[in-house]
DNA sequence: TGCCGAGTCGGATGTACCGG
DNA sequence: CCGGTACATCCGACTCGGCA
């Protein structure tokens, strides 16, 4: 008895990769059944017969079928679509059931563009569908004459993000790992033993052949631990949690032992200041009452994430009311006084050096909740220059601002 | 201990696409 | 045409080691 599924992404070239991806799971060929060229339909099969139809859906929300409304309707907290999204349609033709989704970037992963792809994990994570981020490592990056300049790497907490996620939200949520073609001989050799397609495979065989998870899903786990400490290893200076910290840190279960963890585990945090983005005085004196107060970093210092812990969050409301007095209101304050669970804190260069040109950074928000889950809170300190309409909007609709 | 060059790495930038 | 979104580099401030 075959399956007949679906798969929707972003457009054909996805689609087809996660074709081959289910036809290379399953040890299976792919052939083309008679179809229109805009929604063409693959039989797989094996030795055995026929395994699945699909149909492939290119581009979200061109046709009659509103992933996102399903998305929504498990109480999806972002809008956000993946690359490609395996659905089985139900008996009655009528509803489909998302059974995985599968990122595929072969970007290289510099600054902002490495967790350019977490808000799409917590979507799903977040509602219990499986995500797996396949991903390259070992890229270069070139100058203008398109010569290697030198290999760029993810900063650690990116792939150990996917980890807390699959822990804290029970699901499975990892990243898996191949050599991208441009690496050289020497990094190849380097992550030789964490390349995962493999076992990336046997887990999507897992999944779409609704099987009991093999030893594939504990295998990746401990690949992607053992590239978190390649990576921490790797890095110029300390400025991540090395070793075997990692593990130690994914064991801890609330985000209260985190925070204890990391206190003892003495990881100051401090806002790195660029001179990038234009500032205001009020933010300089924001940033220095933050260092008074003792930020943590959560696993890496540079990235604009900290946290603080819920001792500490009395201090904090009377360095803000002393700031910032009457034009903040006393609800704010006397909630971040009452805290008491860790506040996480994230940076958010809200606006680019021209006004006009409005970007915020809306990833390290999943970001932090992949590492601490829905039960902490997070603030968001938005700052750079922005346009006088932003605070008409500000005070009438924030709602509206931060869409 | 101050200067300098190389390498690192967060984030700024360029470009394409899409729907209205 | 324009705002919104996304991807793929590219840029340059910062760090650190070497050296006087």
């Amino acid at each position: 008895m075959s399956t007949s599924l679906r798969i929707h992404g972003d457009n054909i070239i996805e689609c087809e990769r996660m074709l081959f991806l289910i036809a290379n799971s399953f040890s299976a060929t792919v052939q083309r059944v008679i179809s229109s060229p805009y929604l063409p339909r693959f039989e797989i099969r094996d030795e055995s017969g026929l395994l699945f139809t699909i149909e492939l859906l290119a581009g979200h929300g061109r046709w009659n079928i509103n992933l996102q409304e399903i998305l929504q309707s498990y109480g999806a907290p972002l809008r956000e679509a993946t690359d490609a999204i395996v659905t089985r349609i139900l008996p009655d033709e009528q509803q489909e059931e998302i059974l995985l989704a599968c990122e595929f970037s072969s970007a290289l992963p510099a600054g902002n563009n490495a967790w350019q792809r977490n808000g799409r994990a917590l979507t799903c994570a977040a509602v219990g569908i499986p995500y797996l981020y396949f991903a390259e490592i070992g890229g270069v990056e070139l100058d203008e004459n398109r010569v290697i300049k030198a290999p760029r790497f993810p900063n650690p907490i990116i792939p150990f993000s996917y980890l807390t996620a699959s822990k804290l939200f029970r699901v499975v949520c990892l990243p898996i790992y191949s050599a991208s073609p441009s690496s050289l001989k020497t990094i190849r050799l380097r992550f030789d033993q964490v390349f995962g397609l493999e076992e990336g495979q046997r887990l999507v065989k897992c999944i779409l052949g609704n099987t009991l998870i093999d030893d594939s899903y504990e295998k990746l786990t401990q690949k992607a631990l053992t590239i978190i400490e390649i990576l921490s290893e790797q890095r110029q200076r300390i400025d991540t949690l090395r070793q075997k910290q990692w593990a130690e840190f994914l064991n801890l279960e609330t985000s209260g032992q985190k925070a204890i963890w990391l206190e003892q585990n003495q990881v100051k945090w401090s806002k790195k200041g660029a001179d990038k983005v234009v500032i205001t005085q009020t933010f300089k004196r924001l940033s220095r009452l933050f260092q008074e107060v003792g930020c943590l970093s959560i696993g890496a210092k540079d990235i604009p994430l900290c946290l603080i812990p819920p001792q500490q969050c009395q201090k904090l409301a009377e360095g803000l009311m002393a700031l910032y007095g009457s034009s903040i209101s006393a609800e704010f304050i006397k909630w971040i006084a009452s805290l008491n669970l860790p506040l996480i804190v994230i940076w958010i260069t809200g606006f680019k050096p021209r006004g006009d040109d409005s970007r915020p950074d809306r990833r390290l928000v999943p970001l932090a909740r992949m590492l601490f889950g829905n039960e902490v809170n997070i603030l968001s300190v938005v700052y750079g220059p922005a346009k006088a309409g932003m605070w008409t909007m500000l005070q009438n609709s924030p709602q509206l601002l931060i869409r």
